[in-house]
DNA sequence: GGCCGAAATCTAAGCGCTTAGATTTGGGTG
DNA sequence: CACCCAAATCTAAGCGCTTAGATTTCGGCC
């Protein structure tokens, strides 16, 4: 690979001094036209491409934003296994932290922003999120994915901004979205149109800020309804296994809940999974629901009633907070309940 | 925002050089455990973040690969339309290049590779393609993202990866996908399974190398049953309005072909819904069938008959290129007919 | 303590660009 | 031609990091 060429080579070979190259670059009203296109021919003719860590060194902003995420990836095992079952493509992609990540991209787009992404594969990975923050003028972390230390140290250089509903890092912004009532409406709705009684709850329920708010909501449907809150069955996004060894108990006493609600919709196509596996009938038997709206509760079997996150723009948000064109408290964006046949209803889908 | 402290500020504190300093990021193990120690908690101290702009001036790389693309989201006008039929988002998103995308990210993620995506709105938008590569060590591009005379430039000082089976500039490289052979299958089984003898195809013949490709299986296997071959109906993906223009001379004549064959999954969409508006049974009045195996045809009514690419694949392989672990021609990957009820066959989805 | 060799650390130069303030240029006016 | 003013261009300094080769330190041996 040949040494590229520089501001000196294009300087040279315009007959300008180097200022005047980097002004014809990155301030062109402050070059006469006659001159710039002389700059402009002399850089097509040798191929320049400006160094853009040059630029962002002596300027002290690369014009860059970061979105840092984590993987529940971990290893090459694991990503044949998944890989083996292509067929269910959308349980694996889009998911939430996918969509948001569409609305990030497409603000980014809207506003000529270049994206950086990055994400860890080792929990605590405070180089990997680092090297990203580097990089940018801007953070945006998806909750869990970076440590509290690393985004605090982080947002004393640069604007950080946590996705997940609140602030684990002193000196961060977040994006509210209002699970709790899209929750409670959701159970709401099994109580009032389906007569369901009998709940168990499958899922994380202080793990963050979020799934707070969805246990929260779920709770204080039924108490308001009179009835008791059980603690919920552990399971976790992501780990399948979790939620299947938490569901073991339920079908072994050989008497079914009237529903099953679950903190999220992977975890609840996993549940369906099980449910169908042990030829116990959806909605008939049990109902199920979901949380977060992602594109593969359309395509479960039934399709699966859940609640609807806005991730596109929860996305955009996060850039606005970002950019700081937003000042104060943001939100809470809201969530909408999708009623569909897991639950029970006839839905047109 | 105050001074960020730099690698001066933590040799001070930790009593050494900033060479020191900076091997302890950079090569941990030409440092003696006590120093590594010393200096990594002078960092923590000062909440010291690297500056990545400044080690990419100085070491002739940045770590990071680019990949560009090419929006066609053009005017906010466009924009709120599609948001208004959020409904259909599946039609939207993931696409083709979402889930290419997709792929090179998990590569660049298995890598600990960052990824800068970057787009262009305005054709032939030359500036915005430079300033993703100035910012990376190899790039990725998408079919007709960047004009050609860009692409040749900037792969003279760095390696670049056009995705769209061409290289239209020299000095990139390309992955092959087999579209030929996966349309004539596709058109095989229309001929064999279904009898159809009256075919239309729905799209561009010549744009890409890739369109062409597909044409041309779809002309092999009507040329091999002895069968003339009509040319396309013009039409675009992400031009709904000129596939509606396209099919209305086919509606207007009341004498339907027995299968429209589409040269993309968004154009056979837009088919179904401008059948359906006409009253028109599918597959009972006429088979339809896309190309490329979004999420979206498995959500259409009837579930559309299309041709798999294999997109993760795809997005892997390029990042495998650009690394430069691939020499010479690699592919063509395989392309599958995926046969659901679109065409005519009872298919279990 | 002196010597030796390897490991660890340091010095010096420079990567390519930006921009404040100094200097030059160009056009208009008398 | 001389003067003036605004626009255009240039000079000089420096952004924060990397690393080749020089120098120092450390540990082992006699």
């Amino acid at each position: 690979m040949a040494r590229r060429p520089t501001v000196y080579d294009v300087a040279e070979r315009a007959g300008v001094s180097i200022a005047t190259v980097s002004f014809a670059f990155a301030q062109p009203e402050r070059v006469r036209k006659k001159t710039l296109d002389t700059v402009l021919a002399a850089a097509a003719a040798l191929g320049y491409v400006p160094n853009v860590s040059a630029r962002g060194l002596a300027k002290g902003r690369t014009g860059a934003i970061g979105l840092y995420s984590f993987s529940y990836l971990l290893d090459d095992g694991e990503r044949d296994e998944l890989r083996a079952r292509a067929a269910d493509d959308a349980r694996l992609f889009p998911l939430y932290s996918d969509l948001v990540q569409r609305g990030v991209e497409l603000e980014c787009r809207r506003r000529g922003l270049a994206l950086m992404l990055g994400s860890g594969t080792v929990p605590d990975d405070l180089p990997a999120v680092v090297d990203v923050a580097g990089r940018v003028d801007g953070l945006i972390a998806f909750a869990g994915a970076a440590p509290a230390e690393a985004l605090a140290r982080i947002a004393r250089r640069i604007p950080v901004v946590e996705l997940g509903g609140e602030t684990t890092a002193a000196g961060t912004r977040t994006v509210l979205v209002d699970h709790r009532s899209g929750m409670r409406r959701l159970v709401e709705h099994l109580l009032r149109e389906h007569g369901h009684r009998r709940f168990t709850y499958v899922g994380e329920e202080s793990v963050t800020a979020e799934f707070a708010e969805r246990f929260g909501g779920y709770s204080d449907a039924l108490t308001a309804a009179g009835l008791a809150v059980d603690p919920p069955l552990p399971s976790a996004p992501a780990k399948e296994a979790t939620t299947r060894a938490a569901l073991a108990p339920v079908l072994a006493r050989g008497h079914l809940p009237d529903v099953l609600v679950c903190a999220t919709d992977q975890e609840a196509l996993v549940v369906l999974n099980v449910l169908r596996d042990a030829g116990i009938d959806v909605p008939g038997q049990v109902a199920v629901t979901g949380f977060d709206g992602i594109i593969a509760t359309r395509l479960s079997s039934p399709p699966l009633t859940t609640v609807q996150q806005p991730m596109e723009a929860i996305g955009r948000t996060a850039v606005r907070l970002l950019l700081e064109e937003e000042t104060g408290e943001v939100g809470p964006l809201p969530t909408e309940p999708v009623i569909r046949a897991s639950c029970g209803c006839l839905s047109s889908n």
